[in-house]
RNA sequence: GCCCCCAUCGUCUAGUGGACUAGGACAUCGCCCUUUCAAGGCGGUGACGGGGAUUCGAAUUCCCCUGGGGGCACCA
C-alpha cells in the first residue's frame, strides 16, 4: 500500500436534533479516512446557534457514532490536544480571530437590524435581483462605525468581501476545480450580535487550529466554501488550507436531499428496527463510494483497508431501503446461532413483556434461532416469525387446517391418525417425527404438500413457518400433541 | 429570480477514446431445489436524457439544451 500521511479530519455537527442516515454518513467517511491513513477522527460540536439548540442532541449524535462503531480519537469525553471540542467553549477565539480581522480592514462592524435586512431583501426580490447585503455599513466612515460600537449599538461582524471582479477558485477532490465571481458573494456575517461566531468563522478557524487537513463535507457546503476560502486568505493560512471533500447528498426516496422532510429517520431508529451496525456501514459506505464493479459486501476491516477518497462519486444517491434490507439479512445469517440470539433477545424481551408469552426464555430462542436466522431481514421481524414457539394457544382460523386438495373430514381423520402415530414416537426428533409422518402419508396415500400443510397449521397455527419437523421438534413432545388436539376439536366443530 | 453542482437499467453502481452486442448488486419476472416461507442455484426484462462538435472511432472529450439536486440567514 502507498505510504499515506496521517489525516486529520473531523465530524462537526450541530446539536438540533438526532444525526440521520446522511447526516451520519458525512461521519462514516470522515472516519473511514482518519483509520486509512492511520490519522485522527475528530468530533466537534457546533453549538454556534443559541436559538436551535436541542437539549441531549449531543448526546445522541455520541451515541449514534458510538453504535455504529465510529470512535472518535479527540472530542467530547475523550478531550485531545486543542480541547475544547465544543464551539461554545471557544469563544473568545473567534472574537479575537475576528477582531483581527477587523483591525486590518477586512471586517467591519455593521449596525444594520433584523427589520431593515428584511426590508432590502423583499425589495432586492420584489426587483428580481439576489438577495444580498447591500453593503450600508460597509461604506459608512470608520469614524461614525467607532463612535456606534463605543456608543454600545448592537452590532455584528462582517467579512469585507473583495468585489474586484475576479473569480474565486478551490480545488475540490470529488468534482475539480469550482469558481465563483467575488461579487456573487455577500459580506457575510462572521460574529453574531450575541458574541457567538457564525458557521464560516467558526468552521475557519477551528479547522485551521485543530490542523485538519480533510474538510469532509455534504455538497451542500459547495456554495459557502468561497466564503471559507476567502478567510483563509483574509488570515493568511492559505498556505495550510485544508483539502476540500464535497461528498454528493443523499436523496430521499422521492429524491429530495434527505432530511426530516424527505423520509429520514434518525440513525437509532435503526438500531430499534433491528439493524445491524455493520450492515449500515456497508450500505452507507456504498452510497457514493465504491471499490470496484462487484464488490457489494465489505467488512468494516476492508472498508478502512481499501477506503479512497479518490472512488467517491460526484452523483447524490437515493436512500434505498430495499438493498439495505437484503444487505442486512446477509450480515444477519453471517451471524453464529448464539450471537444471533444475543442481538435477537431485546426485542423479544420486549415482545414478551408485551405479550406474557410463558414459554418464552433464551434457551428456547436459542433453538429456535437456527429455523429462523436464513428468513430474517431485520431483527424485529423475530417476534412476527416465531411467535408461537412462545405462546401455548394458537388462534387460527379453522379453514387454514383444510388446504386445497384435503377436505375437512380428511383433514381430521389424518390429524388424529398423525396424533395416534407421533405420540408413540420414543425420539421426539426432527427424524423420528419425519420417518413417522412420512410413513403415516405413505399409509393413508395423502399427498405431502396439503397434508403437511395441515399439521403445520395444527401446530403453528399458520400456513407458513419453518420447516415443520424441526419446529415440531423445538416446540416439543407436549405441546404439540395439545395443538393436534385442539386442531382435531377445531374441525369438529365446523362439521357441527 | 440568481449562483453552483450533477446526469449509465426503477434504485445503488462499474466504466477515465477502441477490450462495451455497456459489467455487477437490489428490486422485479421465470425456472430449479422443496412439506410452506425463506435461503440458494440458473435464466429473463431493464440504462448511456436530447442535439451539435472533435476523432478513423465516443457512455467516456468540448459546447448548447433539457432534467435533477444543492445553495442564496445574526442556521449549520
Amino acid at each position: 500500500m502507498v505510504q499515506l500521511t496521517p489525516a486529520r479530519v473531523r465530524y462537526a455537527p450541530s446539536p438540533t436534533g438526532l444525526p440521520h442516515v446522511g447526516n451520519i454518513r458525512t461521519a462514516l467517511f470522515n472516519w473511514l479516512w482518519a483509520r486509512h491513513t492511520g490519522g485522527q477522527f475528530i468530533l466537534r460540536i457546533e453549538d454556534t446557534d443559541v436559538a436551535r439548540r436541542v437539549e441531549g442532541a449531543t448526546e445522541g449524535i455520541m451515541e449514534s457514532l458510538r453504535w455504529l462503531g465510529l470512535d472518535w480519537d479527540e472530542g467530547p469525553l475523550v478531550g485531545g490536544p486543542y480541547a475544547p471540542y465544543v464551539q461554545s467553549e471557544r469563544l473568545p477565539r473567534y472574537e479575537q480571530e475576528a477582531a483581527r480581522l477587523v483591525g486590518s480592514g477586512r471586517a467591519y462592524f455593521c449596525f444594520c437590524s433584523e427589520e431593515r435586512l428584511e426590508a432590502m431583501r423583499a425589495a432586492q426580490a420584489r426587483r428580481r435581483e439576489p438577495p444580498r447585503y447591500d453593503g450600508t455599513c460597509r461604506r459608512l466612515p470608520d469614524e461614525e462605525r467607532k463612535r456606534r460600537k463605543d456608543g454600545g449599538e448592537p452590532c455584528v461582524v462582517r467579512f469585507k468581501v473583495p468585489h474586484r471582479g475576479e473569480t474565486v477558485t478551490f480545488h475540490d477532490l470529488v468534482r475539480g476545480e469550482i469558481s465563483f465571481r467575488d461579487e456573487d458573494i455577500e459580506d457575510f456575517v462572521i460574529l453574531k450580535s450575541d458574541g457567538y461566531p457564525t458557521y464560516h468563522l467558526a468552521n475557519v478557524v477551528d479547522d485551521h487550529l485543530m490542523s485538519i487537513t480533510h474538510v469532509i463535507r455534504g455538497e451542500e457546503w459547495i456554495s459557502s466554501c468561497p466564503k471559507h476560502v476567502l478567510l483563509y486568505h483574509a488570515f493568511g493560512w492559505q498556505r495550510e488550507m485544508p483539502v476540500f471533500v464535497h461528498m454528493p447528498v443523499t436523496l430521499g426516496p422521492d429524491k429530495g436531499k434527505l432530511s426530516k422532510r424527505h423520509g429520514a429517520e434518525p440513525v437509532l431508529e435503526y438500531r430499534r428496527q433491528g439493524y445491524l451496525p455493520e450492515a449500515l456501514v456497508n450500505f452507507m459506505a456504498l452510497l457514493g463510494w465504491s471499490l470496484d464493479d462487484k464488490t457489494e459486501i465489505i467488512g468494516r476491516e476492508d472498508l478502512v483497508k481499501h477506503f479512497s477518497l479518490e472512488r467517491i462519486g460526484a452523483t447524490s444517491a437515493a436512500f434505498n431501503r430495499e438493498k439495505l434490507d437484503w444487505m442486512n439479512g446477509v450480515y444477519i445469517r453471517q451471524l453464529s446461532p448464539e450471537e444471533l440470539t444475543d442481538k435477537l433477545m431485546p426485542f423479544l424481551e420486549e415482545w414478551q413483556a408485551r405479550t406474557r408469552a410463558p414459554h418464552f426464555s433464551r434457551s428456547l430462542l436459542r433453538q429456535v434461532v437456527p429455523l429462523i436466522q436464513e428468513r430474517l431481514r431485520r431483527l424485529d421481524e423475530a417476534p412476527a416469525l416465531a411467535d408461537f414457539f412462545f405462546v401455548d394457544e394458537l388462534a387460527y382460523d379453522a379453514v387454514l387446517l383444510a388446504p386445497r386438495g384435503l377436505p375437512p373430514d380428511a383433514a381430521r381423520d389424518a390429524l388424529g391418525r398423525t396424533r395416534e402415530a407421533v405420540s408413540a414416537l420414543r425420539e421426539w426428533t426432527p427424524e423420528a417425527l419425519e420417518g413417522g409422518i412420512r410413513g403415516l402419508a405413505l399409509e393413508l396415500g395423502l399427498k405431502t404438500g396439503p397434508y403437511f400443510g395441515c399439521i403445520r397449521v395444527a401446530v403453528t397455527g399458520r400456513a407458513v413457518s419453518p420447516p415443520l419437523f424441526q419446529t415440531m421438534a423445538v416446540i416439543g413432545r407436549g405441546r404439540c400433541l395439545a395443538r393436534l388436539d385442539a386442531a382435531i376439536e377445531k374441525l369438529k366443530q365446523g362439521a357441527a
